[in-house]
This record gives structure tokens, C-alpha cells and sequence, in this order.
RNA sequence: GCUAAGGUAGGGUAGCUGGACAUCCUAUAGGACUGUGGAUCCUUUGACCCGGGUUCGAGUCCCGGCCUUGGCCCCA
């Protein structure tokens, strides 16, 4: 027997039933925003995510070579992609461009729970905009698309400017060191990476801009910055919508190409792999050949989000049974076309069961209708509808019987 | 990449101090039941992850691989 390959999933209709809902319900948060979508390619050259990410990624995606010999890979994330589109296709267009996408990723990582090398990523960009309204805006799609979803989560915003502000008299090798050690929150990495430097002295200052409660205990290590105002508007954005969130100073992301603004989320429920969004403010288009552009973005973990939100079902809509003999086919596929059209779900017997057995099995597929067409009904021109939930079933005209059941399912 | 545990019908399991046709529940299909049910009974379908080794004999012991899960690394 053949087995599907490492960190990919079967998705049978239940789960698919849930990722649609969810997804159904992200769509429509994005929407509401004013975020449009964007579909781009699937595989890429290997350059775009290189020149975002460095030539180490190449080991953690899924690169290959095509019969051109082009160097390919499937795409590990979307922001270099849609950065890569928005030079190609959109720089004149008019700002700021609010663009969303539900897409599939792929990383050559060991998988885990609520990790797999196929995986898919619902994010958005906003381009164009450089204001604390612009952060704020994204920050709060991305709350509000997390909220839709049911998932229990606690936001997190940072930014670089303090840390880079305290971090200023070090070499870049020597800054990154550091505040790789305390984005992991390994004290002792960081006491060391400081010692070796000769700069213990930053390692009380530096704990306290890490864990400082409000923006004023920032400020009394800082001082005046001159991002204070910018982080000072961003975050009244924020509380005059009401977005609920935790600071954090020690967001570093391990990446080099955000500049300003960092958030992450965080599932209350899942274990190690409890991260379930990031995102920032970046500049990214110059890599691709464009004028550079204040860009601010995120993505979220979708898988994560449905492995965290576990068992809940969607409403479901009602399905109607129609039960029939030989003899009176064609009375039945006239009753299943009608409720069809009603946009009721009808399905019929594929396998010549008997009667009853065909009641028996449209009880055990969740049928919550049956619409029983044999000899009389045909010859009267009725059918009868029965209630499979209450047992109780009457003789009707088609036209009644499928405007009963699309009233009960409103 | 490191590390620990695990893998028996579609799902859930027993067997695991080696011994004859691999246990039970559920599910599937059919029948008892020709136009009214999820019950019951009977029958059917269906599995030892793969490959080597030890042995008279391996689901069981050993080695390797594959896959899954937890914890690290990484997380664009």
C-alpha cells in the first residue's frame, strides 16, 4: 500500500466541512476591511525567497530543479511572493493596496503537531501606508480575523525601535546575537553573549525593556526615542478599537527585514507549536527591483488555528432523502430536482436497496428529511415528507413539501 | 538535524515471558423484512507498517528503513 508523503494530510469531507467554515468566515472579515485578494503562483524561483530569506532556507524548502533547469521551489510563505507581484503589477496603483490570501505553503521541516509540510497560511498586506493607523489597521484585521475563528489567543505587540535604540554601540553579528537570545528568553545565552562583549552593563536595562508593563516603563530605559510618538499613536489605534493585547519589547522575530512594528499571536491550547500569527511593518520591495515601499503584514497559521479550535462543527444544512421504487423513478428524480433547485440537498438510492432499507440508510448518513415516492404518491401526483428527527410525516403537494423544509432550515 | 515513545481490518482494541485458522467492539455489504426506520439475530468484507535476521516456528525477539506523536533545533 502506497502511503501519502511525510507531513501531508487527507482531508475527508467532516474536516473539510470545518476548514471551509473557518475559512469562509476569515474571507469575509477580510473583506469587510477592504482587502481584496491576491492568488500568486504556487512555485517561484528560488532567488525571491533567498533574497528575502537568505541562501540557508534552501535546505528547509521543497527546491528542485524543472526540465529548463530553472531553479524552483515550492513557495515556503506568501509575503515575498506578493511583494514580488505588487512590483511587477501594481506600484501605480493607487494607495494604500489592501490585499489578503488563503494559500498553501511548503517546508521541509519535521513535522509536528499543528506542523506539516504542507500547510496552509491566511495573511494580508497592507502597502503603501506608513502611519500608526496603517500598523493598527493590520493589527486589528488580524485580531478580528483570529477572533472569527473561535481560537483561544493572546496577541503580542513589539517593536524594534527600543531594542535597536539600546543596542546601538554594538556590531550587527553582536546586536543579533543578542536579541536572538532574548526573543527565545534564554537568560543565560544572553548574560554571556553581553559578558563576552564587555557590555554587562545592558543586561539590567535590557530585562527591564523586555518586561516593562506600559509604554512609560519603556520610555524610563529608552528615553526620548524618535519612534516614541509613532509606537505612542499605534497603540491609542489600538485601545480606541478596543483590540486587547500585550506589549513586549523582546519581539525580534529573528528576522532582519522588519523595520519597525512586530506582533505575534499566541493559541492559549496548543504546545510547542502554540505561535499561530506574526507579522510586521517591512520594506521588501527594493530586493525585487521595485522603489521601495512602507509595507505592513502578517500571516496566520491556519492549520494551528483549526488544530486549536479542535471539534466544532458547522451548522448543518438540512438533507433530504428521497425514497422511491422502480416504478416511480421518475417522479423522484422530478422531487430531488425540485429541492435542488430550492437549494435543498437531495439525494437518492444508488444501489436498489428496499424500501425500508432506504429509509434505514438515510437515517444513518444524517438524513433529516425523507420524501417517500412510491406507487400512490406517483399515481396522485403527492409526495409524502417525512420528519426523520420526529417520526411525523404527512402527504403533500412537491411544491409545499420543499418549501417546508427550506423554511425549517432558515 | 537531535531525542524519547509508538505503529495489529476504515475507526477503536486484545494478544506481545515466541506455538495451530490472530480477539472483541464498531463500521461496510447482504439477509431475516416485496412500501415505513437507528433494535435484534445471522452471514459477508476487512489488519499484524516495510525489509532483513535469529528460530523447527515470529504479530511477539534483534537490526535497518518508513510513518506518527511528545520535547528540542528551526520557524522566512
Amino acid at each position: 500500500m502506497l502511503q501519502k508523503p511525510r507531513g501531508t494530510r487527507d482531508f475527508l469531507p467532516a474536516e473539510m466541512a470545518q476548514r471551509r467554515y473557518i475559512e469562509r468566515r476569515m474571507r469575509n472579515v477580510a473583506a469587510t476591511f477592504g482587502y481584496g485578494e491576491i492568488v500568486t503562483p504556487m512555485f517561484e524561483e528560488q532567488e525571491l525567497f533567498t533574497a528575502k530569506s537568505g541562501k540557508g532556507i534552501i535546505g528547509e524548502m521543497y527546491a528542485f530543479e524543472d526540465k529548463g533547469g530553472r531553479k524552483i521551489a515550492l513557495r515556503p510563505e506568501i509575503t515575498a511572493a506578493v511583494s514580488r507581484a505588487y512590483v511587477n503589477e501594481a506600484q501605480v496603483a493607487p494607495k494604500p493596496i489592501r490585499w489578503f490570501y488563503f494559500a498553501e505553503c511548503f517546508r521541509y521541516e519535521r513535522p509536528q503537531k499543528g506542523r506539516y509540510r504542507q500547510f496552509w497560511q491566511f495573511g494580508a498586506e497592507l502597502i503603501g501606508a506608513d502611519s500608526p493607523a496603517a500598523d493598527a489597521e493590520v493589527i486589528a484585521l488580524s485580531y478580528e480575523l483570529l477572533r472569527c475563528s473561535g481560537v483561544q489567543f493572546i496577541l503580542k505587540i513589539g517593536h524594534l525601535a527600543p531594542m535597536r535604540h539600546m543596542l546601538a554601540g554594538l556590531n550587527t553579528v553582536e546586536q543579533k546575537r543578542v536579541m536572538a537570545a532574548l526573543d527565545k528568553r534564554d537568560m543565560n545565552l544572553f548574560e554571556n553573549s553581553l559578558a563576552s562583549i564587555g557590555r554587562a552593563d545592558l543586561c539590567e536595562p535590557l530585562v527591564r525593556l523586555i518586561t516593562a508593563q506600559t509604554l512609560d516603563d519603556v520610555w524610563a530605559v529608552t528615553g526620548d526615542i524618535p519612534e516614541k510618538p509613532r509606537i505612542e499613536e499605534t497603540f491609542s489605534c489600538l485601545k480606541d478599537q478596543n483590540i486587547p493585547f500585550a506589549q513586549n519589547f523582546g519581539i525580534a522575530r529573528g528576522l532582519d527585514y522588519y523595520t519597525g512594528m512586530v506582533f505575534e499571536g499566541f493559541a492559549d491550547n496548543l504546545g510547542a507549536e502554540n505561535q499561530i500569527l506574526g507579522g510586521g511593518v517591512y520594506r521588501l520591495a527594493h530586493l525585487f527591483g521595485g522603489k521601495d515601499v512602507p509595507s505592513c503584514g502578517f500571516a496566520i497559521g491556519f492549520d494551528r488555528v483549526m488544530v486549536s479550535f479542535g471539534e466544532l462543527r458547522p451548522e448543518a444544512a438540512p438533507i433530504v432523502a428521497v425514497v422511491c421504487t422502480p416504478a416511480s423513478r421518475s417522479a423522484a428524480y422530478t422531487a430531488a430536482a425540485a429541492f435542488r433547485a430550492a437549494g435543498v440537498t437531495a439525494v437518492m438510492d444508488l444501489m436498489d436497496r428496499s424500501f425500508g432499507a432506504q429509509l434505514s440508510s438515510a437515517i444513518k448518513s444524517g438524513a433529516s428529511y425523507a420524501v417517500l415516492i412510491g406507487a400512490n404518491e406517483a399515481t396522485s401526483g403527492t409526495v409524502t415528507l417525512k420528519n426523520l428527527a420526529s417520526a411525523s410525516q404527512k402527504k403533500t403537494s412537491l411544491g409545499e413539501a420543499v418549501d417546508e423544509v427550506v423554511n425549517d432550515s432558515c
